[in-house]
RNA sequence: GGAGGCGUGGUGUAGCGGUUAGCAUAUCGGCCUGUCAAGCCGAAGGUCGCGGGUUCAAAUCCCGUCGUCUCCGCCA
């Protein structure tokens, strides 16, 4: 070993010890006789101090190869350890007390100058350059601490689940496609021609068949591979946890995994959950109430319905909304009456974006007269003149408006009026600055529906996935009422990003196979996609059912970055390229060859 | 597939129709024994992403294109 310590280590109880460190020079203050190298390692940081040519502390030349060093060197220094003189202690160092008395120094590789700052803690690089030079991105101490999170917190599954007695046990990468779902990575088989491979979504259906083959519980950190688009939060390829067990139902994993979440976050995070047990609201509570189906509960601010009160309104807008089957929704902005006419605009262009066609908005600038009515002196609103006193005052009462408050109402179709308001109450908690970030907010939804309809295919399509098991008193109105048909699936939210999902599987042939016919999937397509789940089902299959938690997420969160980028060693963009290895590239045609594949003219080239 | 933001010395940015393209920091040289964002003096460093257009004149306005970020669609 070239050193003996790490320099982060470092500390009172090794004064007067003699150390050989190794690392990189995060910055050198070279005053000509004295010179200081902070030196860095994984661990942290120590100061080191050569003193000057001659001093009996150093060998000779230990100066001037200190003059020498620049930053990101990489060094070795071998010296003893001090206690630094009183007043020169540095608080801001975890090695602040002491410093390492250079005796000899030692230029194991030089460096040539980053192409960006590594030592100041600033976030300020442009993200593509960082990641064209991940390598050196990684040495800066955010990143290296998120890392080490992320190996605490996948060390720590392991070992919980361990404990209880899960396998954990690999699954192919390569594997078969299915078109239901995301789009598939494909990969090309040399050895069949015009077949391929696909990379898995997940390991759902591998781990189902690990409960037909007894293991009983099962869980894997897996890698997924999905080739839609970007956002913040979603790779090509990105880590799950999968956990399947036997003989269980959904209150079993549910426990489970709450314990498990509880016991990391004391372990790895500073902050306190706002709420154990997890609050478990349904699906249709958290639809109603936040508009969405992974709400951020770290702050209020829930949507009211106003529908009744409107119902039949001189007010066209929201009498047809109502007629035509749609909802009138609103929200509270606390003390937003006052604000200019350019916020409210720009929330209006906010709700445009999910498909809203406007916001109707009430400020209730005072409280109600004598006989309970907000007149026009208590009210500033571009709509108030085409609404009935009763009108007004029921959306007033329905908001729990004080005066000072702003009500901002759609009226639309219920997914709209849910994905609209779902999000301004988002837009509104940063404006307002209402989102207690001291407090992490699980919750779990559940009671999701079993299915959903697609317009454009017409036909009736899986929520969840297609061997989701409904409700026991469900199954009945499979056929009557799909769309009633509620789920025993169940998703954990952390303030207001979903970190996982899962459900209790269909273990009888004879349900799956209904099923499948509600899908309109006939015999054979069911056959060559999912026979082999099918045919092992008929071997006595257990009752079963898992989860799978989003390890990238669960780690941004804990880390607080806003990316995933930022807790996964080498990403990529936004639009799915390594910046550093240059991928995707192109294939030389003897690859290809082998691969029976001929490449079609390209879209750009033809312009 | 669509919408929007950004792109100026290595890095971060100012400039938004006429500037010698400014500042900070990094880099290089000199001085310096207690700094920790060290300091002081000096130097070097720019095809203003790329292409086209408008104009007497473009970093600046317009169009296209590339890269990147965010969002919508998409993500069982």
């Amino acid at each position: 070993m070239l050193k003996t310590h790490q320099c982060g280590q470092l500390s009172l109880q090794n004064v007067g010890e003699e150390v050989s460190l190794a690392g990189w020079v995060n910055r050198r203050r070279d005053h000509g006789g004295l010179i200081f190298i902070d030196l860095r390692d994984r661990s942290g940081i120590v100061q080191v101090t050569v003193e000057p040519e001659g001093s009996a502390s150093q060998e000779e030349g230990a100066h001037e190869i200190a003059s020498q060093a620049r930053n990101e060197y990489v060094l070795q220094v071998n010296g003893v350890v001090r206690e630094r003189p009183e007043g020169f202690e540095n608080p801001n160092l975890t090695t602040g007390a002491i410093e390492v008395i250079a005796r000899h120094v030692e230029i194991l590789n030089p460096a040539k100058t980053p192409p960006f700052y590594i030592s100041n803690g600033a976030d300020d690089v442009d993200e593509a350059l960082r990641l064209k030079y991940r390598y050196l991105d990684l040495r800066r101490t955010r990143m290296v601490q998120n890392l080490t999170l992320r190996h605490n917190i996948v060390r720590f599954i392991r070992e919980y689940l361990s404990n209880r007695d899960f396998l954990e046990i690999e699954t192919p990468i390569l594997l078969k496609s299915t078109p239901e779902g995301a789009r598939d990575f494909v990969v090309p088989s040399r050895l069949h021609e015009h077949e391929f491979y696909a990379l898995p979504q997940s390991p759902q259906q591998l781990k189902q068949l690990l409960m037909v083959a007894g293991i009983e519980r099962y869980f894997q950190i897996a890698r997924c591979f999905r080739d839609e688009d970007l956002r913040a939060d979603r790779q090509p390829e990105f880590t799950q946890l999968d956990l399947e067990m036997s003989f269980v139902d959904a209150q079993d994993i549910r426990a489970l995994i709450e314990e498990m979440l509880i016991k990391l976050t004391q372990l790895v995070s500073p902050k306190p959950i706002q709420q154990t047990p997890f609050p478990v609201l349904s699906y249709a509570e958290a639809m109603d109430k936040y508009g969405v189906d992974r709400p951020d509960l770290r702050f209020g601010l829930p949507l009211f319905t106003l529908s009744e009160v409107v119902a039949n309104s001189e007010f066209g807008v929201f009498r047809n909304a109502v007629a035509g089957g749609g909802q009138v929704k609103g929200i509270l902005y606390p003390q937003g009456a006052s604000l200019a006419r350019r916020d409210i605009d720009e929330m209006t262009d906010f709700v445009k974006r999910f498909g809203a066609k406007g916001l109707a908005w009430i400020g209730v600038t005072a409280g109600p007269d004598g006989e309970g009515n907000y007149g026009p002196d208590a009210l500033r609103s571009q709509i108030s003149k085409f609404l009935a006193q009763d009108e007004i005052n029921g959306i007033v009462q329905a908001s729990g408006a004080q005066a000072g408050d702003l009500i901002l109402i759609v009226a639309d179709s219920p997914a709209v009026t849910a994905q609209s308001l779902g999000n301004l109450r988002l837009e509104i908690a940063r404006r307002a600055d209402l989102i207690d970030t001291s407090q992490l907010a699980f919750c779990w939804v559940t009671d999701f529906p079993l299915l959903e309809y697609n317009d454009d295919l017409k036909r009736w399509q899986a929520v969840h996935h297609p061997f989701t098991s409904a409700r026991a008193e469900d199954w009945a109105s499979l056929e009557s009422a799909p769309g009633d048909v509620l789920a025993k699936a169940y998703d954990v939210v952390l303030n207001g990003w979903e970190i996982g999902g899962g459900s209790i599987r269909i273990h009888n042939s004879e349900l799956q196979d209904r099923l499948f016919a509600v899908l309109g999937l006939n015999h054979d397509e069911v056959q060559a996609q999912f026979g082999h789940l099918l045919e092992a089902f008929q071997y006595g299959a257990p009752p079963h059912g898992g989860i799978a938690l989003g390890i990238d997420r669960m780690v941004a969160l804990y880390a607080e970055a806003t990316s995933i980028r930022d807790v996964i060693a080498f990403p990529k963009t936004a639009a799915g390229t390594d910046l550093m290895v240059n991928a995707p590239s192109p294939v030389t045609t003897e690859q290809l060859d082998e691969l029976h594949i001929a490449l079609k003219q390209a879209k750009k080239a033809a312009k």
